[in-house]
RNA sequence: GCGCGGUUAGCUCAGUUGGUAGAGCAAUCCGUUUACACCGGAAAGGUCGGGGGUUCAAGUCCCUCACCGCGCACCA
């Protein structure tokens, strides 16, 4: 018998999550228990309990989230749940990244497209005003994402990299550097990104294979060497030739010089022994451009040649006649080509294949120019860290085990980029960003929180590197340098969950202030998720249109079945794909777990009950305790994927086609003993289930959880009901 | 060039300290008896990339080769 009068109207009919979804979330965020303070006042936290926390990684406000960030929001959602249940004092403190060149240039873009003005028309405060009112659109976008994939952070907590408690984190760190001697003003060859008119850092930088042409040339007749060059235009910058020191082919004619005149440039030309030359290669001598090349700007500093910068911040050159003066360097190269081949220098012209550097975020050809500039020295010993380096300080804490990277292997990826590490230019020439607090005024500098007093000083126009400020994230987050009760609490934090493409970025360089500025770690672990491809492997992107919104997926599928398709099957590390086919097989499965609450409340006729249990239904009970275990070491362990596949996998294939169908026997001809055990035992299973399902499956098992009948001893609010395992 | 992954059922991937292989999806057959067709049942499908080694025992450890992917560097 099915007395469906007792049961609640909506469990009659199919499991509607968008309906369901948005209703719950703001059910959880009136009962603001996304706040640990609010869970230990209501009871549901100890005031003594261990806290757990994580800083989400905060995306950047250029636009709008895409399946990587909703893995990021899955995975740590799922600790977070999984921990708050747990009792422990939970915090998960939510924020976004100014993302300083990525935003600025998107707005820039888009200035050009609708208004056909640069940033210069509008200057330096209305731009910023531009950049400000887009940041705060895509914030708010992003937040109602977060949101609907029922993410349940801390919201009032919540921080912005460009903020002020966050800005004055930065202005104070940079402060501190600068007075330990760990920021310094210097010229470099920098890369150079003539599009976006800034520097930009070494891991900025995006290598294409092109095909370009060597050419392989003497600068004069009477000049003794050959040499290649893939960048003939540069070549009125040389100031040496250099070969190898065995070179017998060249041996006589090192530390000789010449003067020649090169396409009508004067060329003042040394030749020197360098053990950097491979002999092998190419023609076995290299011109050395000390201006725009860092290997030849290393082999000058080595043998005192001097620096001629020939190419300017447009990538146009600098010095020449009216052949090349003015030009494009891709306009000067043809010129000298030209030259050459008339003169009759040019000897070779081959076809190579070539790693051309652009910018990662305007797709510009990297020049390499002298620039002043502001960087960090990641070698120089800190007395106050045990004379270690920053690069030792960012080394020890994977190496002696404080960190532990999920997976382990990317510790070797990890030590490989320390090694090759230079120092860090941290100024860029934009606007949108925490402007350098340092004044100029004649000879004298400044460095300080605030403008310093008096008149005539005037600020460093450029801005910081956008990882400066979120390598403060564990830590700008609570409020440092105020010394908070929040910091004291919830630092160093738990778990960094984020994208393994970011390891060096910003991982490395949050260990890095971390350990220099607290002498501590970030966090203990880190764990990296792959990047999410669409059902053929392919990365999503706008161009091939095969991104998958995750409001579309809430949408149509609901975001418990999103979640559950991004982390099932997926490993730490790995890359995943994600298909519509996936999503809908976890939409099917939260309808599953409706239709078992269907029959169970059918059966029970929608009552609480606790009868004695037989010993085969203590059995079942037994088995499933066992499972509970083993999910919750899962768990425990990081292994997500398969704590959520077992959970599925019990649900449906044990619960559901093994115990719900030998019930219907039971409920139609057994005793009355028996049918109140399976009773008991199939609404404690169900809601065991619902438990430890919630934090993959937030609203389908808060939804349930709501319509089920419960004990008097149990919470009304499943996201704060205590986990069944210890 | 240096380094790191991957190669397991048609597809996507698991396989935690070595004990003769698992899941989801797809495909096949049967079933609509009241939780659910967003379903149930049944059967099918793999010499775990090739070769060699260690071991009583290897997808799992070691060596080697091949192919795919990625990172870093070089890019005169």
């Amino acid at each position: 018998m099915q007395p469906k009068e007792n049961i609640p109207e909506k469990l009659l009919k199919p499991y509607d999550p968008t309906e369901t979804e948005p209703r719950l979330y703001t059910l959880w965020e009136k009962s603001c228990l996304f706040n640990p303070d609010i869970c230990i006042e209501k009871g549901f936290t100890l005031p003594n309990a261990k806290p757990f926390t994580i800083m989400m990684p905060p995306p950047n406000v250029t636009g709008v989230l895409h399946m990587g960030h909703a893995t990021m929001i899955t995975l740590e959602d799922i600790m977070i749940r999984y921990h708050r249940m747990k009792g422990d004092r939970t915090l998960w403190l939510p924020g976004t990244d100014h993302a300083a060149i990525a935003t600025q240039s998107k707005v820039e873009k888009e200035l050009t497209k609708t208004e056909g003005k640069s940033r210069h028309d509008l200057g330096r405060e209305a731009f910023l005003e531009k950049v400000r009112n887009f940041a705060q659109e895509s914030h708010d976008t992003i937040v109602r994402q977060v949101k609907t994939m029922g993410a349940s952070c801390d919201w009032s907590r919540e921080a912005f990299t460009l903020d002020e408690t966050r800005t004055g984190a930065v202005l104070t760190m940079f402060k501190k550097m600068y007075e330990d001697g760990l920021i310094y003003r210097g010229t470099r060859v920098v890369n150079w990104d003539p599009k976006g008119q800034t520097t930009i850092a070494d891991d900025e930088i995006v290598y294409e294979e092109r095909m370009a042409k060597l050419y392989t040339f003497k600068y004069a007749h009477d000049f003794p060497i050959s040499i290649s060059t893939t960048r003939p235009e540069t070549k009125v910058g040389d100031t040496a030739v250099a070969v190898h020191p065995d070179d017998p082919r060249y041996k006589e004619y090192i530390g000789k010089t010449y003067d020649i005149e090169f396409c009508g440039v004067p060329l003042h030309i040394t030749i020197v022994a360098d053990e950097s030359v491979e002999q092998e290669f190419g023609t076995g001598a290299l011109g050395v451009t000390p201006a725009h090349s860092m290997i030849d700007e290393q082999i000058a500093k080595k043998h005192n040649l001097p620096t001629i910068p020939v190419i300017n911040e447009y990538a146009k050159m600098t010095v020449g006649d009216e052949r090349i003066l003015n030009k494009k360097t891709t306009v000067a190269r043809e010129a000298i080509v030209a030259w050459l081949r008339e003169e009759g220098l040019l000897e070779k012209e081959e076809e190579v294949k070539q790693n051309v550097a652009t910018a990662e975020r305007t797709g510009g050809i990297i020049e390499p120019l002298p620039k002043l500039q502001w960087f960090i020295n990641v070698t120089k010993p800190i007395p106050a860290r045990g004379n270690k380096t920053l690069k030792e300080i960012m080394r020890g804490p994977i190496e002696n085990g404080a960190i532990k990277i999920i997976p382990d292997y990317f510790n070797k990826t990890y030590f490989h980029w320390i090694d090759n590490l230079r120092d860090w230019c941290i100024s860029r020439q934009i606007w949108y960003g925490h402007r350098i607090p340092v004044w100029y005024k004649d000879q004298e500098i400044y460095v300080g929180i605030t403008a310093p007093e008096g008149e005539g000083w005037v600020q460093d126009e450029d801005t910081l590197d956008t990882w400066f400020s979120s390598s403060l994230w564990t830590f700008s987050t609570l409020g440092w340098p105020e010394k908070t009760e929040d910091f004291a609490i919830y630092h160093p934090t738990d778990v960094l969950e984020t994208g393994y493409e970011i390891l060096f970025f910003w991982v490395a360089r949050m260990i890095l202030m971390t350990g220099y500025a607290l002498d501590t770690i970030p966090f203990h672990t880190v764990y990296l998720h792959g990047t999410v491809r669409d059902g053929q492997g392919r990365k999503m992107s706008k161009s091939l249109g095969n991104g998958i919104d995750p409001l579309d997926v809430a949408r149509e599928y609901g975001a418990d079945a999103g979640r559950m398709a991004l982390v099932v099957g997926t490993a730490p590390g790995t890359d995943s794909k994600i298909s519509y086919d996936k999503i809908k097989a976890y939409k099917h499965f939260a309808n599953k777990l409706w239709n078992i609450t269907r029959f169970i409340l059918g059966s029970t006729n929608n009552e609480h009950i606790e009868a004695p249990l037989l010993p085969s239904d203590i059995e079942q009970l037994t088995k499933y305790n066992e499972i509970a275990k083993d999910i919750t070491k899962d768990i425990e362990d990081y292994r997500f994927y398969m704590a959520s596949e077992k959970l599925y996998h019990y649900v449906w294939h044990e619960l559901a086609d093994i115990l719900l169908e030998e019930s219907k026997e039971i409920f139609l001809s057994g005793t009355p003993e028996a049918q109140n055990s399976r009773k008991t035992l199939l609404q404690t299973l169900l809601k065991q289930s619902l438990v430890m399902l919630h934090p993959f499956m937030p609203f389908v098992t808060e939804e349930i959880w709501s319509l089920i009948p419960h004990a008097e001893k149990e919470t009304t609010l499943l996201m704060v009901t205590p986990w069944p395992v210890h």
